[in-house]
DNA sequence: TAAACTCGTTTGATATATGCAAATGTTTAT
DNA sequence: ATAAACATTTGCATATATCAAACGAGTTTA
């Protein structure tokens, strides 16, 4: 989405739809922005992406005030709609919202797609620090190896469908900690599996921690993780080893429950 | 945005936008379809619905699981972004959380986008209600003339902005309380002016209450509102005509400042 | 005050990407 | 084993996206 496509291997696409994405990616780079200068980043005539600018915003993808162009309000109310139709959404924030209460810190509750994690919500606990930042983190789909989350899914995925994600792709570092060697990475997630829970010792950011369970279903289709971040002062020791681990594997469980008898009722 | 384009007046447009948006409503509308059932839908033949999917599943836009595609998860995290570049936003979350903490109900930040009102953050305070439905409420802008925050931004507009959105459209009600007359409407949007914020009694949904207020800046180009809503049981007399409003005008002039000191930041 | 420049918008002509119909795979049902 | 339903591919005709160039509006410069 908005530049993000793999090349088509031979297969007929419509070219139309990737100028879009493409004029799409430029607008939301730059932010807001003028006939020219948006012109100016596509390979297009003035004239053509004049046409294409008129065209996304009568159809609502962009809002138009004295000439500058900016993505509009509707995708967040878009947003809403794919979000509400989340089955994980909706049998999870409830139990994220009293997750974050619990321990006063972070709750997250994440999805995967296309290999990376989504956050579909996110409540801040009493003491919970840096809100900016994670404004700005569910901005873009986070690496999987990067957090408590991503590997607690990670470690549970089938196995053909975690050797497809891991061999995709090389283990960026985000911090000193980060695991970038798939072989340890294997290991760790072996011992995700096992213990049920996994851990994210600065591996995201340095000097935050962070606790994350996988949220499993039966049929295997549905898939994401809770967890719950904090400064590394505030979690150590037998709390981020063994208290808030039990605390954040009982959100986990009672979202599967939740979504189980949903899933009967409908 | 998703089949609400306006008609073409002759100008020239980019025909496959509107087919992309025609068939990303569809998908949004069934909420899931395999190929046959959207080309149903669509005024197009298989072997060319096929074309497209494959380009937006390919540039990110659809997921698609064993022949069943949907809209991706994608859309939340350019949401995250809009938002996060929308400096209401940015300068109101919080006030409005405390807004929500002071009166314990739900309180809303919304902006208003062609005519009609999108809510950019919604807080819900310790007694709030109806959760489910505020967040359906969510996945579709409102008219401006069906609650307390659009008519706090109405009642604010420059006076052909407000003629503007008057004249293109019907009053369509929503309970019985809503206003449906305009004569009548433009009486309250006086008083609102007068007052400074707006009341909503049973407008939008029959049992709630809402006390708006208008967030103005100097230059008029940023605009929004905030707003409070609760039952009429727990809104009334005193509380619904006088202290509450003070608050609701006291978190907007908050946000007013927070707004002007961050222009002048950046 | 005119000329030069910038930016958005329109338009005719043209190449080509789109869309149809029909054929080909692929899976599911009988 | 056969039929049916569905997804996918492909050749061909044509609608349409694109370019270049002209036009118009607004701003700056001389």
């Amino acid at each position: 989405m908005f530049g993000t496509a793999k090349e088509t291997n031979g297969r007929r696409e419509i070219k139309s739809v990737h100028k879009i994405d493409e004029i799409l990616a430029v607008i939301k780079r730059l932010n807001e922005g003028t006939l020219t200068e948006i012109a100016e980043e596509v390979d297009l005539t003035k004239g053509t992406v004049h046409t294409y600018l008129r065209t996304l915003h009568n159809c609502g993808y962009l809002t138009e005030e004295d000439g500058v162009y900016r993505l509009s309000l509707q995708f967040i109310t878009v947003a809403e709609h794919v979000r509400n139709e989340t089955s994980l959404y909706m049998a999870g924030h409830d139990e994220v919202d009293a997750l974050a209460e619990r321990t006063g810190e972070y709750a997250h509750l994440v999805a995967e797609e296309r290999a990376r994690e989504v956050t579909l919500y996110e409540s801040r606990g009493e003491y919970a620090i840096a809100t900016d930042y994670h404004l700005r983190l569910r901005e873009t789909p986070q690496y999987l190896h990067h957090n408590a989350a991503g590997k607690a899914m990670l470690a549970n995925f089938a196995a053909d469908r975690r050797d497809r994600i891991l061999e995709a792709q090389e283990l960026e570092a985000q911090t000193e900690n980060t695991i970038t060697d798939e072989a340890e990475l294997r290991d760790t997630l072996e011992t995700v599996r096992e213990n049920g829970y996994a851990l994210n010792d600065e591996e995201e950011i340095r000097g935050m921690r962070a606790v994350g369970a996988p949220i499993r279903v039966p049929d295997g289709s549905i898939f994401g993780a809770v967890s719950m971040s904090a400064p590394a002062s505030r979690l150590q020791g037998e709390r981020f080893r063994s208290a808030v681990p039990e605390i954040v594997m009982e959100t986990a469980n009672l979202i599967e429950v939740n979504l189980e008898t949903a899933q009967r009722e409908g």
